[in-house]
DNA sequence: CGGATAATGTTATGATCCATAACAAACTAA
DNA sequence: TTAGTTTGTTATGGATCATAACATTATCCG
């Protein structure tokens, strides 16, 4: 049996973890992440409520049922965001006049000039990556990543 | 002003959310752990516990502190993770004779095995990653990933 | 040496994001 | 109408992230 260096090793091993597309995934996310919200000097602080904005932006009216299905998270988790873009008087919740279950989402003034702005700082934030990875660069990684998540709709019991 | 559709819109937009890095990471990271951790047979549960495990058993005698600095991540965080992998007596707090504030961190015999059968799993997690990606595109990704990392560092106020 | 300073592991706490289960109200279909 | 489904919601829990504070211990330096 090898055996592995007994003292505390002033040589940083990874044990190959920057090898395994999971493990650079993770810490690219988070950096890419810290860069975006740094990026934002409005109300929008994170990605998520970033991508809410956009999305109902694009389509006013639309149900959180949809939303969901279109951001790929659950109901449930939905309700707060919502909550608080509501609070912030960004986004308002219309009862829709065929389904009286469901809200029509929709940007109230406000939200439309903070989702213009967010856009404007997302753009650079966006400048940034391409500056780093080139223009060729990010394309390819923009088609790697769509093809990883086909990862989560294939699984299944054969 | 341009009036958007007000009905509720039966054609999916993302509003774009799709060409922009952070959101497709975001995406692809969840399918990519989600594929990881339904392919891990044995104990280790997430891929957090997976990169303790890995780096310990390659580092054997490794401090918290310097785990932390190797993963990116903050000791206070940390010590729920060893807590968790120690009950389960996978990893042992071994007292620094050098330095009494310090743990020397170790594999038992059961953890070293988990590893062994964690790294199996791993290796068929990524095998599936390759096939979708290709080899080659595969470790194009890998260099794209470390690239963005450079986000992280690099911010200051200029 | 001794006193300031720094590092280590820990606790406490809070935010974000994801997941499940359950539920009332409302819709749909047989 | 009855049975089943969808919508938004609440409650709850897990995993990760972050900060601040603290006791113990090391280290630095005059």
């Amino acid at each position: 049996m090898s055996r592995a260096p007994l003292r505390e090793p002033d040589t940083a091993d990874l044990a190959d973890l920057d090898q395994q597309v999971g493990y650079v995934l993770r810490r690219a996310q988070l950096a890419v992440f810290a860069d975006f919200i740094a990026g934002q000097t409005g109300v929008v602080a994170t990605p998520g409520q970033f991508a809410v904005l956009a999305v109902v932006g694009r389509n006013p009216g639309l149900s959180q049922s949809r939303l969901c299905e279109l951001l790929g998270i659950k109901r449930a988790n939905l309700v707060a965001v919502i909550d608080h873009l509501e609070s912030l008087d960004l986004v308002r919740r219309d009862p829709s006049v065929t389904d009286r279950r469901s809200n029509r989402l929709q940007l109230t003034a406000a939200g439309d000039r903070a989702l213009k702005r967010a856009i404007e700082d997302e753009a650079r934030h966006e400048a940034r990556v391409t500056r780093l990875l080139g223009a060729g660069g990010r394309a390819a990684l923009l088609k790697q990543l769509a093809k990883l998540c086909e990862l989560d709709s294939s699984r299944s019991f054969p």
